[in-house]
DNA sequence: CGCCGGATTGAAGGTACTCAATCCGTGTGG
DNA sequence: CCACACGGATTGAGTACCTTCAATCCGGCG
């Protein structure tokens, strides 16, 4: 049986590729193709992790369903948190330069993830340009993430940092099709705190300030963006 | 003529590609094929940009000789230098992700460089898996070091940072065969500042500081480490 | 209902920043 | 050849911001 259209959108739909299929354009024969990836989708609960520092490198992920944290660690016991990752997106991609994981992946929520065997990646993208290319394009995005960051750890006021982790946010959500100013947080103050170099007291404090100027409305884990604008302006301001 | 086992090396260090070849193991054909990249060798002025932000992607670049700062910018002019890089290392990754470069790069020092046009290295890498997987490893190195300084910036205290900072540099001259004791610094207290996320003045106060204790010997830019230890043992405690 | 972990809020303290003066090394011009 | 000028580096004093420590609150779950 040929796959139809509807069998390519189901195909990568299946995994909920977004960052690995839907921008590749890749004609039926390539699609085809893809079952040589022979993805593993395993379930997750929240706590688990997908992976920790030291394990053998098999497979990137691509989230299929939930959300992870990464974080790497120190010898004191100090963490960072480096992301939070959520459905479509591609994670593990630390563990090709040593064969080992540097950091560490654990699931916000109960999620499910497609394992993709990374020898057999790279064999296909030697035989699909157009998903070479996009791999590259996946790792150079996370590079560019990561600079980001590093930007706002290195050079912004703690409310900045808070604005700039919302707006992030929000555009995730917007680019899935749900609402940019309603969303529920699916880590810790004590995340947020860690991923932005800040304690947890000083991230609450930032969204019970945002909340008197009547820029956010917050409940807990509950958030509503009331004004994106002064959001943006918060950032490029220190006010 | 056939390339014997010299040329070959003479061909790889030609460019100094000690990221990109050497830890590959090519066969002959292979090390011949990658004439086919067309290496372009430019040299830059100390101060000159090798790429901006907003420039058209056409190659990555394989530092041959000098060293170069890269930072990313925000619009209200505050800036964040992502990392110092010296010869043998590959920059300008960050423009795959959207055929365009997100941050900037210039020369700390009069450097050369070897521009690899990247629609060519994807096509050798198609035919070539070893150089494939060394690629994936350069651009996963890069993560991961960005990772590491998210660490860094988010959970270490100024002279904790510091102390990073200077090992990290011994550790790389070490790998070039130079002294991982005494070397000179390429950048300004102020481009170190912007790395770590400091001022220059707290930059210049933990040299001072380490002067003080008998760690270090400064002056200026000319650096020698007394004490490797106490300089490793200052990362892990506050003291 | 009562517990528990996470979140909020307050007050006090410390680390790094800001502002400013001085120093030093390099390069330039008299 | 020396004097001067200039940018970068050092050092000091006062301040701001974030952290620390601690108390309280809130929401979900047994």
């Amino acid at each position: 049986m040929p796959p139809s259209s509807s069998a390519r959108l189901s195909n990568c739909s299946t995994c909920n590729l977004a960052e690995l299929c839907l921008p590749v354009g890749l004609t039926d024969e390539e699609m085809q193709r893809l079952d040589e990836l022979n993805m593993q989708k395993r379930s997750y609960a929240r706590g688990d992790y997908l992976y920790r520092g030291g394990d053998k490198f098999r497979a990137v992920f691509a989230i299929n369903r939930g959300a992870f944290k990464t974080r790497v660690l120190h010898e004191d016991g100090r963490e960072q948190v480096t992301g939070f990752q959520m459905a479509g997106e591609i994670i593990g991609l630390d563990a090709i330069s040593t064969d080992m994981h540097d950091g560490e992946a654990l699931a916000l929520e109960d999620s499910v993830v497609c394992e993709l065997p990374f020898h057999r990646l790279e064999a296909l993208s030697r035989d699909i340009p157009s998903l070479q290319r996009h791999f590259h394009r996946i790792m150079s995005r996370e590079i560019v993430r990561d600079q980001g960051i590093m930007l706002l750890l290195g050079s912004m006021r703690s409310e900045e940092r808070v604005a700039a982790f919302l707006l992030t946010l929000s555009q995730r959500y917007a680019a899935r099709g749900l609402s940019p100013t309603q969303f529920q947080l699916s880590m810790s103050r004590q995340d947020i705190g860690s991923y932005l170099g800040l304690k947890l007291e000083t991230v609450s404090r930032a969204f019970s300030n945002f909340q008197e100027k009547g820029i956010i409305a917050v409940r807990t884990r509950s958030i509503e963006i009331l004004d994106l604008a002064l959001l943006q302006a918060g950032i490029n301001s220190s006010c």
